[in-house]
RNA sequence: GUGACUGUAGCUCAGUUGGUUAGAGCCCCGGAUUGUGAUUCCGGCUGUCGUGGGUUCAAGUCCCAUCAGUCACCCCA
């Protein structure tokens, strides 16, 4: 029906049935973390605006979309727009890169982006993911990559890729964009309009290109591979075995660079096997150097995000029945303190119940309760009734204890 | 942010070249029947046809604007 007031634009609400499938989802998701053994953290909504200029980089897009504004107090503040850096300001904050050396995070959150809304791209939008400090063994970044691919198998989630690259430290990378600039200078003419004006500003983003004319170009790029240190290429090396030994199936995608700043080394992504546009389900990679550039100490990090909106869409995960125990008939006023005292009993004893207010005639409350799938009636009126719906017998109890006792014999 | 398409009851849709009080199925509510409170039958409810303008004697049907959604670009989760 048409209302007064409808939700602003991108946003959306979860309702039942619905929030059932979100509430086991996410489950899901603090069973495996806590399972190795992540620790959930919560950071607020609201931050200040220079968290993310400053770290996620001033020319990425997402820190042009962000909601911001300036309050009453003019401080300029901004809606999250992604977790790493709230995360990382939090364990700088706290100290915890003293008390917790090996420190491993995870969190379920809502984030904000001012984009054009579409199926999976929402501006405000849900997302898991977890976050690894001080440890810079290629082994933190197998177990990342392990816990993504576990999350995405246990929510019934088939049929993805992993797409895997290393970017090499920032030095590398320098390297490699000067590399890419010469290459791509050679080739600009063919390049399209886009692309020619990232030679400049930023030739690696080049390779991300989706229009036809850069393909061919693109695929004869030089890749960053070639660069890569002796360790760097030894350390991706065992990754991969690592991956293959855990069967977890991948692609190596040279091309693969991520769209924040703050990246080097394993950078990888999960999409899903369409080629429509919003197919990336997580993505992530190791940013060895943004705690010291945020002012922590220096400590190696590694974490990835995944969409949960995007996750549920791809989903297989049924949802449980949770079905009604006792269907509650009373539909006297002058019944209902003995009523409502079976009721509070009932619900201390773990059981269901579903009390019919609105007091329709039995008739249709025995029809209601067949249809909400409920195990038992109780009708209260001189006495208490309690029947098994599904065996059709019954029995007329005089208190609390006999109602039990008829429960616990069916 | 750019472009394309879509927008009719809670849901899925029909609505012929613009022409009388806008329809169906499902859902929901109630009644009847009933040896399975299943089935079946009967009845009822709900819509300013996304919103606002315009053209016309007449607009759900045409035009413009606007809002929202979907798709592509862009970007990313």
């Amino acid at each position: 029906m048409k209302s007064k007031y409808q939700k602003i634009k991108g946003t959306f609400d979860i309702l039942p049935p619905d929030t059932q499938l979100w509430k086991e989802v996410e489950d899901i998701l603090h069973n495996i973390s806590e399972q190795f053994s992540y620790k959930e953290i919560r950071t607020p909504a609201l931050e200040s605006i220079n968290l993310f200029q400053q770290n996620v980089g001033y020319e990425t897009d997402v820190s042009k979309e962000m909601f911001s504004w300036e309050d009453q107090s003019n401080q300029q503040v901004a809606l999250k727009p992604e977790m790493t850096a709230p995360v990382v300001r939090a364990y700088i904050e706290s100290g915890f890169f003293r008390s917790n050396p090996l420190c491993r995070l995870y969190y379920i959150d809502s984030l904000f982006r001012r984009e054009k809304p579409q199926k999976g791209r929402q501006r405000q939008f849900n997302q898991f993911g977890v976050e690894a400090f001080g440890s810079s063994s290629i082994e933190q970044d197998v177990e990342v990559i392990l816990m993504a691919t576990t999350c995405l198998k246990a929510l019934s989630i088939n049929e993805t890729i992993l797409h895997i690259n290393n970017i090499g430290s920032p030095e590398t990378r320098v390297k490699y964009e000067q590399l890419l600039k010469k290459y791509f200078s050679q080739n600009s003419k063919a390049l399209s309009g886009l692309s020619q004006k990232r030679l400049d500003s930023n030739p690696i983003r080049i390779l991300d290109s989706k229009e036809k004319e850069d393909q061919l170009i693109i695929q004869n790029a030089p890749i960053i591979k070639e660069l890569l240190t002796v360790k760097e290429k030894a350390d991706f090396n065992t990754l991969l075995t690592n991956l293959d030994t855990l069967h977890i199936q991948y692609e190596e995608s040279p091309h693969l660079v991520r769209g924040l700043d703050y990246y080097n080394g394993t950078t990888f992504e999960i999409t899903t096997q369409s080629d429509k546009s919003q197919n990336a389900l997580c993505g992530g990679g190791r940013y060895d150097f943004l705690v010291e550039q945020m002012g922590g100490p220096s400590t190696p990090a590694i974490g990835f995000a995944a969409g949960i909106e995007r996750m549920i869409i791809e989903s297989k995960h049924q949802i449980k029945q949770n079905n009604i125990d006792v269907y509650i008939s009373c539909n006297e006023s002058i019944n209902s303190p003995k009523c409502f005292s079976l009721i509070k009993n009932l619900v201390e004893n773990d059981y269901k119940v579903f009390f019919d207010t609105n007091k329709k005639n039995v008739k249709n409350q025995i029809k209601d309760a067949v249809k909400r799938n409920a195990s038992f009636i109780l009708i209260i009126d001189q006495n208490m009734t309690i029947k098994n719906i599904k065996s059709n017998e019954e029995s007329i109890v005089s208190d609390f204890q006999q109602l039990l006792n008829f429960l616990k014999t069916q």
